[in-house]
RNA sequence: CGGGGCGUAGCGUAGUGGCUAGCGCACCUGCUUUGGGAGCAGGAGACCGCAGGUUCGAGUCCUGUCGCCCCGACCA
């Protein structure tokens, strides 16, 4: 220990906020760079290396065969399929001397097709699934929690490459098994979930959230088994209803309501029902945002969703990607004088009845979307389009048109699962692992086919699969840590087993010596805490640094006793010098 | 990009316009100490983020700029 290159630190470091993030830092495991770039010091890499092991491990018990690409990649493949402007701001640009564009790769679909497509040529070369664990590089908007979110940061990726759609489920479930078998090893407690796949493309993706206060994930789950992010819950369309008996849609005035809340007072004291009262999910709200796609186009949609029920921005992203939704500014409002602020409605009343405003077929030509529970013959409150007055009984179907559905409402508890399966709950989550079936999409833009049987040309189908390496450092941490530092379980710690010196004799550093000679012959990592500072700085750092078992050496060496701590449990026992090797070999095996 | 906060030694921080910029931790030397972050003595370490301005005088006031952290939208 004297010669570890590691200094622990006494305080917090005053940016960290996550716990895996204060603690790795004051524990010596990393240090940061710059934002979101941080360095591994020679405790944080070893934990690196034992989890990179059982990714490894389990990869490879699937028929995986690893391999190694660069993480400066050339602009072309990328352009070929699109993803050089699709990935948008969060990829690496630079160029070569020559002006040549490159990028740091996000992840490495391309290369993998490619280097395929280069090699093989045969329906008999597959299945073949290839992987690497290689430096990442995405510029996130926002890097956080040390490494739990950096924009350089360590993944498994692998990519399975199959003739047909069959394959492509083998392939699938395969890596769907060893996952499963990864995040057991590492101790999670995590969920696998149906998610969207985002800038990846293609069909079927699920996620392995790992269950934390700390994630940015929000899934949902009912009693039935039903689980998803909530990006990717589908909400079932609403049955259409029977409007004859629906009277005809009437104006009330409103003066002043231009919140849900005030709407839902308004419509209590011009149109009291007696069977119900109004409540905000008996209104139509009409949210304006602006889309922005990768090529900088510009285009407004409204979305109508019940009154009481917010925009999930998450869920809305997911929706209109790749393009990006920002909301409506004043100058747009300005370029659109027939929607009135707070007053938004389909349509406005006219002599001759309602009048389309919004939709394909309305007067402004924007792009209307509506919630899934919007459904035909739904009867509505909304705005009038006009300051102080809002239509009732606006009839969906009947009243109004939309151009279609948008499913991006936010997901409240209780909700009904989309399968029947009970109501949901909803849970947060790091993301710690995501596969996809890709199907056809890189190997049609990069001209990956191969000869089948028949000797035709059939285009490959494939599968890409993520898993966060340095990401599981962390969130291992921040599951095991407790208020004196890391406790890390001993399949992952850096170190089996700490001999900490308490005491300066001679005979106690002799037999300290010897049991950490002995214990290294037994094939054990071990460190013996030899500096020349007082028992407790040893007490203090061992804990914070972690080892799941020390050895005390010192003044109970006087009766043939050591003492054997466990730093998970906290329990502590007394142990016979000469037995000492015995029971830590035992417990670091068994 | 929006909102909030912060830039003073490796880390954590104090510092009414006015002495040589202070303290704790860590670091170096010596002596003492050794079962829960030791004591004494001595030391090294700071272009006070950067640039400009106001002033007899700026860490402190003004302007600009750069950077970082936290909260919201992307992702392993």
């Amino acid at each position: 220990m004297s010669e570890l290159f590691v200094r622990t630190l006494r305080q917090d470091p005053a940016d960290a906020e996550a716990s895996s993030h204060r603690w790795l830092t004051r524990a010596g495991y990393i240090r940061r760079v710059a934002p979101g770039v941080y360095s591994w010091l020679p405790l944080g890499l070893r934990v690196l290396a034992k989890v990179e092991a059982i990714v490894r491990q389990e990869m490879e018990a699937i028929g995986a065969q690893e391999v190694r690409f660069p993480a400066l990649l050339p602009r072309e493949p990328y352009e070929a399929t699109g993803r050089w402007s699709d990935y948008g701001a969060n990829l690496f640009r630079l160029q070569d001397r020559r002006g040549g564009d490159y990028l740091l790769g996000p992840t490495h679909e391309e290369m993998f097709t490619l280097l395929v497509k280069d090699l093989y040529s045969s329906y008999k070369d597959l299945p073949v699934i290839l992987f690497q664990i290689q430096t990442k590089y995405r510029d996130e908007a926002r890097p956080r929690a040390g490494i739990l979110r950096g924009r350089e940061f360590i993944m498994k990726d692998s990519y399975s490459f199959d003739l047909d759609e069959a394959g492509l489920q083998a392939s699938y479930e395969a890596h769907r098994q060893a996952y499963i078998k990864v995040f057991d090893r590492l101790g999670f407690e995590y969920v696998v979930v149906q998610a969207m796949s985002g800038a990846m493309g293609g069909s079927a993706s699920e996620e392995f959230l790992v269950v934390s206060e700390a994630g940015e994930d929000t899934f949902v789950r009912s009693p039935g088994g039903y689980a998803a992010n909530v990006e990717a819950v589908q909400v079932a369309p609403a049955e259409p209803v029977d409007a004859s008996g629906t009277p005809a849609a009437r104006v009330i005035l409103t003066p002043g309501a231009g919140t849900i809340d005030s709407l839902v007072e308004a419509c209590q004291r011009a149109a009291p029902r007696s069977d119900r009262p109004w409540t905000g999910a008996d209104t139509l709200k009409n949210v304006v945002l602006m889309l922005t796609a990768p090529t900088g186009e510009r285009q407004p949609l409204v979305i109508g969703l019940p009154g009481d029920r917010e925009v999930d921005l998450k869920r809305l992203e997911a929706a209109v990607a790749p393009a990006e939704a920002t909301p409506f500014g004043e100058e747009d409002f300005a370029a659109h004088p027939e929607l009135v602020k707070g007053y938004i409605g389909p349509v406005r009343l006219a002599e001759a009845g309602p009048v389309a405003v919004l939709g394909e077929r309305g007067s402004s030509g924007l792009r209307y979307l509506v919630d899934p529970r919007v459904g035909p013959g739904s009867a509505w409150v909304t705005g009038a389009n006009q300051a102080d007055r809002h239509l009732v009984d606006l009839v969906a179907g009947r009243d109004f048109q939309a151009d279609g559905v948008i499913d991006v409402a936010e997901i409240k508890p209780g909700d009904p699962a989309p399968d029947g399966s009970g109501p949901l709950s909803l849970t947060r989550g790091v993301e710690m692992g995501h596969i996809f079936q890709l199907g056809r999409k890189y190997a049609e833009a990069l001209g990956l086919k191969v000869l089948d049987r028949d000797g035709r040309l059939v285009t490959v189908t494939m599968g890409s699969y993520g898993i966060g390496v340095s990401r599981a450092v962390a969130m291992v941490a921040e599951a095991t840590c407790d208020e004196r530092g890391l406790a890390w379980p001993k399949e992952l710690a850096p170190y089996d087993v700490v001999i900490v010196l308490a005491g300066k004799e001679e005979s106690m550093r002799q037999a300290a010596q010897s049991l950490a000679d002995e214990l290294s012959a037994a094939g054990l990592d071990v460190v013996l805490d030899d500096r020349p500072v007082s028992p407790g700085v040893k007490f203090a750092d061992s804990e914070l640094i972690g080892f799941p078992l020390s050895v005390v050496v010192g003044r109970s060496l006087a009766d043939g006793l050591v003492e054997i701590r466990q730093r998970a449990s906290g329990q502590r026992q007394p142990a016979p010098l000469a037995e000492a090797a015995g029971l830590i070999v035992e417990a670091v095996r068994g």
